[in-house]
Formats: structure tokens, sequence, C-alpha cells
DNA sequence: AGAATTGCGATACTGCCGGTAGCATAACTT
DNA sequence: AAGTTATGCTACCGGCAGTATCGCAATTCT
């Protein structure tokens, strides 16, 4: 048992010039993926079983667990496929204008795509799990799919404090935090989700609640 | 099999006289939701089987099913309980101080209380689970639980309305969504909460981000 | 007192699913 | 041709949710 791998992350210099035996076709992984994501969005989680997705993808059940380490990892890894996906769209979308707090509502629209995917809300008990339970799955899902999108995020919020548009006082993580929480929260709690709430979030965090006594 | 219910909704007016044969004592609902508690605690969701829960609290586990109708139902029934402890603690905590913007900020303590308790952890995938998918027992613990929290703090944040505290215009579910969201957020992906972080948040919140131009 | 009714504990069972083993075979390198 | 690795298949293990059965206990009704 090899277990070659699929995220290379140690293939450094040499580039292993050509691996000896029979070798693995990529697209087995992408209908694997493929399959599971279909699988996530029209019948959740519970639907998503590995015979389920072995009938789909046209794979044998060994083939999946020589690829990937648990059902956990697959799912989290087709959760990952998901969202790239999604916020790509979403980024596509996004017009690059620089209204005040552009990126507060950008931000608010992103999550937005998110929580609306059926793909995400169908792994979300899973990846919710994995990160209060510090698995390294959670982890690592964290490191590359949260943090990335979060250190993206501050780093425009912190061109816009340079800009004046945002107080220098002013936690930016916290901003992230009410933003991107505040409508998992609505999607959670089963209130309207779209992009006039989105909005209206982030104007709220930019412009604050109180009073102007 | 009668299941006479441990949530007799449905006993009205005659509030039935005595029930014919051996009684149900109480207890056993009791020591059945302290051993899934402690259970949920200790191990995370994945300990608390039904065996393992028979185990401890004395139970059979057809005695266990003759009162929660599944397991699913009996861990939300659990987490009701954790809840509330967790929340009349921090209710009793409160000083009723009038300073303002302090339901912002008992909103954000609230909910760190929450998000620091190893049974709503445990459970929260589950719950996350069942509000996604909108299931029965979703919708009663969003109706039993959310709910009331959240109606009472829009009642004494619309009071701090009436005193000019907080903004006529502001969408106080937004407030409410960004406060909660926010430290729920923080907790999922690991970001520190603490009461520094809750009042810091309140804070952004009441005053918003944005720059004064 | 005795019949009827309901709850309990114990044991055994079904069914599903995640994960594994073993094997014959296919594809590729040398 | 020999060695190496991947695949599909079938069969299996182990755990767990949920059910069935049964003898017994506790209580109400007559």
């Amino acid at each position: 048992m090899p277990d070659r791998g699929q995220v290379s992350l140690e293939s450094r210099v040499p580039a292993s010039p050509r691996p000896i035996g029979r070798p693995r076709p990529p697209a087995t992984d992408r209908s694997i993926l493929e399959a599971t994501i279909e699988l996530l969005a029209e019948g959740g989680a519970d639907a998503t079983t590995l015979d389920a997705i072995a009938r789909r993808s046209g794979s044998a059940k060994t083939t999946i667990y020589r690829r990937w380490p648990s059902r956990e990892a697959l799912i989290l890894d087709a959760l990952r496929v998901a969202v790239r996906g999604s916020s790509e769209q979403v980024e596509a979308t996004r017009e690059v204008d620089r209204t005040l707090g552009s990126t507060v509502r950008g931000a608010a629209r992103t999550i937005l795509g998110l929580v609306r995917n059926s793909v995400v809300r169908a792994a979300f008990p899973t990846i919710a799990h994995e990160l209060f339970e510090e698995t390294d799955l959670g982890n690592r899902f964290r490191a590359d799919v949260f943090q990335p999108i979060r250190t993206n995020l501050k780093t425009r919020l912190r061109e816009e404090v340079a800009r004046g548009e945002i107080r220098k006082d002013i936690d930016l993580d916290l901003v992230l935090d009410a933003v991107h929480g505040g409508m998992l929260y609505r999607a959670l709690v089963g209130e309207q989700v779209d992009q006039s709430v989105a909005d209206a979030l982030a104007d709220l965090i930019l412009s604050g609640a109180a009073g102007l006594m």
C-alpha cells in the first residue's frame, strides 16, 4: 500500500520522473469528487454513503479508500472543491468598485453564496464537527480554506483603513467575524438570506447601531 | 405502545386525572438526560451511543426508546437542558445595569457561555444538521430555544431604541445576528473567545467600523 | 382480591454503513 | 518476460441505531 497521496505536498524539486507501475488516472479523482458533490447536493450527507459514491462514480469502494483515508476526508475535499467553485463565481461577479466599504459588502456577498450552496449546507455539520474537535482534517481545512479567504479580505480591509474608510482602532478580525458569522447564523436559524440582507448587514457593521445622542 | 410522550403538548384542559398502569418515574428521564449530557461533555457526540447512555443511566435501551423517539431527539433534549442551565447561569451573573448598549453586550456574553459549553459544542453538528434540513426536530428546537432568547433580546433592544440608545432605522434582527453569529463564527474557526472579545464585538456593532471622513 | 394495563430490564436480533482483506486482472516500467 | 502498482469484485468484520420478545413489577379498575 504505497498511498501516493492525492495532495502531494512533499513532491518537491525532482518532480519524480515517472512512477513505476500502473498509473492512477487523475480523471478518477475527479469523477469520485463529482459524484460526492452530486450526492451531497441531492440527498445531503446521509445519502452520501460510500456505496452510493462508488456506484455513481463507477469506481469501486476499495479504489476510493486507496485515494482518501476516510469518508470524512473525501467529503471535506468535495466541500473544498465546491467552495472554490462557489467563491470563484462570486469573485467573478464582483465588480472592482471602490465605493466606501466595498470590501465589507463583498465579504457579505461571498458568504451569501456559500450559505446558499446546497453542498456547503450538507457538509456543514461535518466540517463543524471537525473544526470543534480540532481534528487534523479540520485544522487542514481551516488552513487551506478559511485562512486564505480571511487573509485576502484582511489585506483589502487594511487598504481601506489606509484610505481612511475604516477607523484605525478597529479590530479587522471582528469585522469579518461579524459579517461572516452574521450571515451564517441567519442561514442556520432559517432567516431570510439574500443580497439585500448581505448589504444591510455590511452597512450595519460599517455604520454601527448606536444612536447619535 | 401508548407513547405517553414526555412533552405532552396536547394534554389540554382535563389534565388526565391518573393514568392507568405502572407509572413512569420522572427520575428516570432526568438520569437519562444527565447521562447523555455527561457523555456529550466527556467524549463528544461519537461517544454518546445509546448503549453507553443506557449503561451509564442504569436504564435499559428499550426504556430510553419508550421515552424518546430517536437518538437525535434525546441529544437535542439534552442540549435543551444544557442550554437552559448555561444561559440561566449567565442571566444570574448579568447585573441589571442600564449603561449604553448593555443589551448588546449582554447578548454577546450569553452566547459566549454557550459556545464555550462543551455540551453545546458536542451537539452543535447535530443541531446544525436538523436546522439546515428543516426537520421537525430542528423546527421545534428553533421555536423552543432560539425564538424565546431572541424575542426577549429584541424586546430589550426596542426599549433601547425608545431610549434613543439605538437608532430607529436599525434592523434589530441584524444586530442580534451579527453578535450571535460573530461569536459562534469565532468559536468555529478557533479564534479566541472570551469576555473581552464579546465586549469588543458588541462595541463594534454599536459604534460601527466606518471612518468619520 | 384479582383482572387489566402499562413500564421495565435483559437478551437477542435486523439492517445499514464505514472500513478491510484477498484475489484475479489490467496497465505500466525495466 | 518480470516486477510493480491500480482496479474491480466479492466477501467480510465491527459498531451502532432501532426493534422484538418475554418475564416481571407497579399501579388502577371492578
